[in-house]
RNA sequence: GGCCCGUUCGUCUAUCGGUUAGGACCUCAGGUUUUCAUCCUGGAAAGAGGGGUUCGAUUCCCCUACGGGCUACCA
């Protein structure tokens, strides 16, 4: 079957992770079937729409290579349709009018301790086209005091079908009689939900779980409208990595990682991060998500292939950042040297003022495997391009100042041996030998030299890399040092 | 409170009645490496509790506990 999926977000601020994983896994069923990847906007609520939100989802989609097929489809511009259709439901009975004021629905439910619904039994008590003279509701309709609520039938099992959880059944008189048409003549989501979902010929609703106890509504409507519901999958939730309940912007600035896929205002997304989209969606697919095997690194295109929605979980899954930087580091290790580049501009502009293009891509290779972020490659390059800006006071103390100043100069006394690193390497082993100087303490001194501390890339390629001259300027900075 | 969903190592998960309960992250110990990282080897680490059903339950059913969601003219 070739499905047709929809991310819908509400424009009421930015794109968080958990909306990057519905919208991710709407992208995989609708791809896996080669079918459409469609976007909507559900801005039935003037209210909270939040400017510049709506760019950044799709900056967001955009950036992580989800790319939509159809759409932005906008609901606030398609108030025509809406009205279209819950005439329909009114006409047939129904929907009907309340004209309940928010203060008396406050009342009722104070007086009730919380417990009043608004359904079969209660509505004959409120304020609606069921209970006042039809004289009285059209002057009130004219006056524009009113919502539309939708009939919710008395003693029903309700049975819906989630493609995650199975067959589900509810209560019919737990349901209330949803408002689906506010005072402002906007719809609210469930009806503009189920009526766009149709319109669109949307096959499968991929959305978070926080929807599961509103399908009995939106599955009444279907029934109503006589159109076949969609597959429904609920997503599981997207939990804090400690501590109760479900991930935030302000469990994941506590965290210290980014919650966003881009930045918003003063927070910084994953982009900003140094994070790659290639693992960013991996490691959102994996939550929530196994394919067959113990395979944990996939491409947006193997994921396409991959992907069986019979295998999404059920659970919520605890966000957990190491795990996402440890996928990033295996997408980072795999990428070419020339995308690497091109992806951090800042190391980029560095390498290229100092080295070929050819070499550039010689000193990404070796420091490749190094990487959790981008952000390791300015790290890395920087050995490259510059002497070190300080040393380790620790590891000069530990070889002591004599050794140091031993090895330095008998690599200056030979300098002609460094354009040659293997040569060099041979006869710093006898120089060790003949001194006793462990060689240990030899390379230990010239990684000191080279790089400031005691970690990096292979040192006789650094050394061969940034050359003889670079070297022996190295080599004198640190005996003018010490 | 009510309704709905869920529950396997610290975390993400595999297991579709019979397994030494597997993998990955994390962590620890070794090894490789001139160092760090990578890589390799190994260790520690789990079926929420209680009842059933069954020759046999992590797996099926029930109860409890715990976690999550919903309970707006918000999505």
């Amino acid at each position: 079957m070739i499905e047709r999926a929809r991310f819908a977000p509400s424009p009421t601020g930015p794109l968080h992770i958990g909306g990057v994983r519905t919208a991710l896994f709407n992208y995989l069923i609708a791809k896996k079937s080669g079918g459409k990847f469609i976007l909507r906007i559900e801005d039935t609520d003037s209210k909270r729409t939040v400017a510049g939100a709506e760019d950044h989802i799709k900056d967001s989609l955009k950036w992580l290579g989800l790319n939509i097929d159809e759409g932005p489809i906008k609901q606030s511009e398609r108030k025509v349709l809406y009205k279209k259709q819950v005439e329909k439901l009114l006409r047939r009975g129904l929907a009907y009018y309340a004209f309940d004021t928010s203060a008396e629905l406050e009342r009722a439910r104070k007086e009730s301790n919380g417990e009043f619904k608004y359904n079969h039994e209660t509505r004959r008590k409120m304020i609606n086209s069921f209970t006042v003279s039809e004289e009285e509701a059209r002057s009130r309709i004219k006056r524009n005091g009113y919502v539309i609520r939708m009939v919710v039938p008395e003693k029903e099992t309700i049975l819906v079908n989630d493609e995650i959880r199975g067959s589900l059944s509810f209560n019919s008189r737990e349901i209330e009689d949803k408002v689906i048409m506010k005072s402002d003549g906007m719809p609210t989501y469930h009806f503009a939900n189920v009526v766009d979902d149709h319109d669109m010929k949307i096959t499968s609703v991929v959305r978070g779980e926080e929807w599961l106890s509103s399908l009995p509504s939106h599955v009444t409507l279907y029934n109503y409208f006589g159109w076949s519901p969609p597959k429904f999958y609920h997503l599981p939730l997207i939990l804090k990595s400690t501590g109760q309940g479900k991930l935030s912007k302000r469990d994941a600035e506590e965290q210290g990682h980014p919650i966003f896929a881009v930045q918003w205002e003063e927070s910084k997304g994953f982009k900003e991060s140094g994070y790659t989209p290639e693992g960013i969606l991996n490691y959102l697919a994996l939550l929530g998500w196994k394919g067959k095997g113990d395979d944990e690194k996939y491409s947006l295109n193997d994921l396409v292939k991959k992907f069986d929605s019979k295998d999404i979980n059920k659970s919520g899954a605890r966000f957990d950042i190491k795990k996402a930087v440890w996928i990033n580091h295996l997408h980072l290790r795999d990428f070419s040297s020339k995308k690497i580049l091109s992806l951090c501009g800042q190391a980029n502009t560095l390498l290229e003022k100092n080295y070929s293009s050819d070499v550039c891509e010689e000193i990404i290779d070796l420091i490749k495997e190094r990487l959790n972020t981008l952000f390791d490659v300015e790290k890395e390059v920087l050995v490259f391009v510059g002497q070190p800006k300080n040393y380790d006071k620790e590891v000069i103390e530990k070889i002591t100042r004599n050794t140091i100043y031993n090895v330095l100069n008998f690599c200056k006394l030979n300098e002609e041996l460094i354009s040659e690193p293997t040569l060099l390497k041979e006869s710093l082993m006898s120089f060790g030998s003949e001194k006793q100087i462990s060689f240990g303490n030899i390379m230990k001194t010239l990684r000191l030299c080279m790089v400031g501390s005691l970690s990096g890339p292979d040192l006789f390629k650094i050394i061969d890399i940034i050359g003889p001259e670079e070297t022996l300027h190295r080599i004198d900075s640190l005996i003018n040092k010490i």
